[in-house]
DNA sequence: TATCGAGGGAAGTGGG
DNA sequence: TCCCACTTCCCTCGAT
């Protein structure tokens, strides 16, 4: 995000309109996430063994709390269930020992992984990232650049501690970097689950994802019954995620070169594999 | 010239 | 054993 990139970055006024429009954009979404966060800081209250902590604490270690450990045996989750259980207790406890979680421990998802319709239970990396987006506390590593559209763009300064923790979550070998991430996602280019939008670090969720995702994460908050706040605070367009018109109408917003009609290769795309 | 982000080839890894 | 979904490494290219 550029307004965090430090004041020595200048931009030049003879910039697209649209580049106006992103960083108008990103000084909105710096505010709506630290407005945002005074909610989180002080709604996680599933958490009252930790006692006389401070609550910007509490939250940190909720994170680490239900961040899922690929490698710690998890039964086959019924998010029914949770109506009746705890997050502590749906969630294994795990250690906080990692070098990572001890530095940014708020970079650690707050929700379980998700089995897709093949029963499978990795996590995938666009779902990750669909968590982190929605995830207060990573605004200021990642942002919905339209949440509507599904479009979102990494924050230049804070880009490596997301992809680290993804490695983290993961419990790759070695350290994740964003550049590795980032091949990751080109990859996406191909299946058409994210494509990259020629805009530096942002990238768009296809819409048939964006809207499965978005179903998950409802069936995911609905047990924890969300205060009206969190609702209300969901643009409605992120409650009523975008079809394929949206898609065109959101790229007809960037004056792209013909040779990147990315709208259409999309949403052909899309509708070859339905 | 250096740095950054992007794009992609190719081989490797680990889980299902 | 095979496939999938990355992961890792490396190289090139364009913009700043």
């Amino acid at each position: 995000m550029a307004s965090t990139e430090g004041s020595t970055q200048t931009y030049k006024m003879t910039s697209l309109d649209s580049d106006i429009n992103q960083h108008f954009q990103d000084a909105i979404d710096v505010i709506q996430q630290h407005s945002n966060n005074s909610y989180y800081d002080s709604d996680y209250t599933y958490y009252e063994p930790l006692g006389t902590q401070q609550t910007s604490l509490q939250y940190q270690i909720s994170c680490c709390l239900v961040t899922h450990q690929s490698d710690v045996p998890v039964p086959p989750y019924d998010w029914n269930d949770t109506a009746q259980l705890s997050w502590p207790q749906v969630m294994p406890d795990v250690s906080l020992s990692h070098s990572v979680q001890n530095e940014s421990p708020r970079f650690c998802s707050i929700l379980p992984p998700q089995r897709n319709n093949k029963g499978r239970k990795k996590l995938r990396l666009y779902e990750y990232l669909h968590e982190a987006l929605n995830d207060p506390s990573m605004g200021d590593s990642i942002q919905w650049t339209d949440s509507g559209s599904g479009t979102f763009h990494f924050v230049s300064k804070n880009k490596e501690k997301l992809a680290e923790c993804w490695g983290q979550r993961k419990g790759n070998r070695k350290t994740m970097t964003y550049q590795k991430m980032a091949r990751a996602l080109r990859n996406y280019s191909r299946t058409g689950e994210i494509m990259k939008v020629r805009r530096k670090l942002t990238y768009q969720f296809n819409p048939d994802i964006l809207h499965r995702l978005g179903s998950a994460q409802l069936s995911v908050h609905l047990p924890c019954r969300p205060p009206q706040d969190e609702v209300q605070q969901q643009n409605p367009a992120e409650q009523n995620y975008s079809t394929a018109a949206d898609w065109h109408s959101w790229y007809g917003h960037y004056q792209l070169p013909e040779d990147y009609d990315l709208a259409s290769s999309f949403t052909s795309h899309t509708s070859a594999k339905l």
